[in-house]
DNA sequence: CTTGACTCCGTACCAAGGTACGGACGTTAT
DNA sequence: ATAACGTCCGTACCTTGGTACGGAGTCAAG
């Protein structure tokens, strides 16, 4: 178990790409690490544990940006739980709006294959009749 | 009113932007129209329903790809109503997936908010401490 | 017949979240 | 010391659904 890993053991400790490491360093979620004299990047173990910050907020919904302002929160000594919690919220709302969406769209799915018998010929067909209506 | 649209007009006419018009074009949703011997496309009045056609797709969560295939169905003398059908209920199914995604989302962030005061210094934070958890 | 508006085309660009490539080095085990 | 593998970098590519640009050509109204 080395101190300090290269950029194909993080990955894999990780349990990502050793490309995907590289993007979220252009992207600012994952610091610079030290180089050795070769250009050879060196991680501190504890880049591990961002990485897997990252995919669990990931897992909650989160994008990629918000997650570089958690963890920009994180480390912000002004931070305190509530700041945290207001972006959990959000994302709440964000999220029961697209699931809202989505019911809508299912419930007119319904209404269509309900009315729709699955017998007789296309030309009578309820769906294609509502996708080619006039408005 | 006349008889055959140009592109800006049929964009117009049916809500989009020019650009759409040559994107759908070349994705294959809308067939290559007549053309003038400038070059220029003459479009049927019938493109408007088509596009329209289209844009209720969308709206009931087809993508543009799904839509090609409900407007090959639409003209293939084989297709019955029944076809159709299935289509509309493997969405239902898709849709329904992803409502189930997004709740074990929201059920997993609203338990964190839940076991979160709003008071007391980040280092507590029950939503953080959970992101750095190790697995 | 001129002028302004429209159209043509290929191409580049946007978000999001990566993946893949290739040539030049660096490292490590044998 | 050499083979085999790892890493470096920039860049291109992928998906989805478009939008934007620029230079050239065309159309229609005055």
């Amino acid at each position: 178990m080395p101190a300090l890993l290269k950029t194909g053991e993080l990955a894999h400790e990780a349990g990502v790409n050793v490309e995907t490491i590289r993007f979220y360093e252009r992207k600012g979620l994952l610091p610079e690490p030290p180089r050795r004299s070769s250009g050879h990047r060196e991680y501190p173990r504890e880049s591990v544990r961002r990485i897997r910050f990252i995919q669990r907020g990931k897992e909650l919904g989160f994008t990629l940006h918000e997650i570089k302002g958690l963890l920009e929160l994180r480390v912000d000594p002004e931070t305190n739980c509530d700041a945290v919690r207001e972006r959990a919220l959000e994302k709440i709302a964000d999220v029961k709006h697209k699931i809202a969406d989505l019911r809508k769209i299912e419930k007119a799915l319904r209404k269509l294959t309900d009315s729709c018998s699955g017998n007789g010929p296309k030309d009578d067909c309820p769906i294609l009749v509502h996708l080619e209506k006039n408005l």
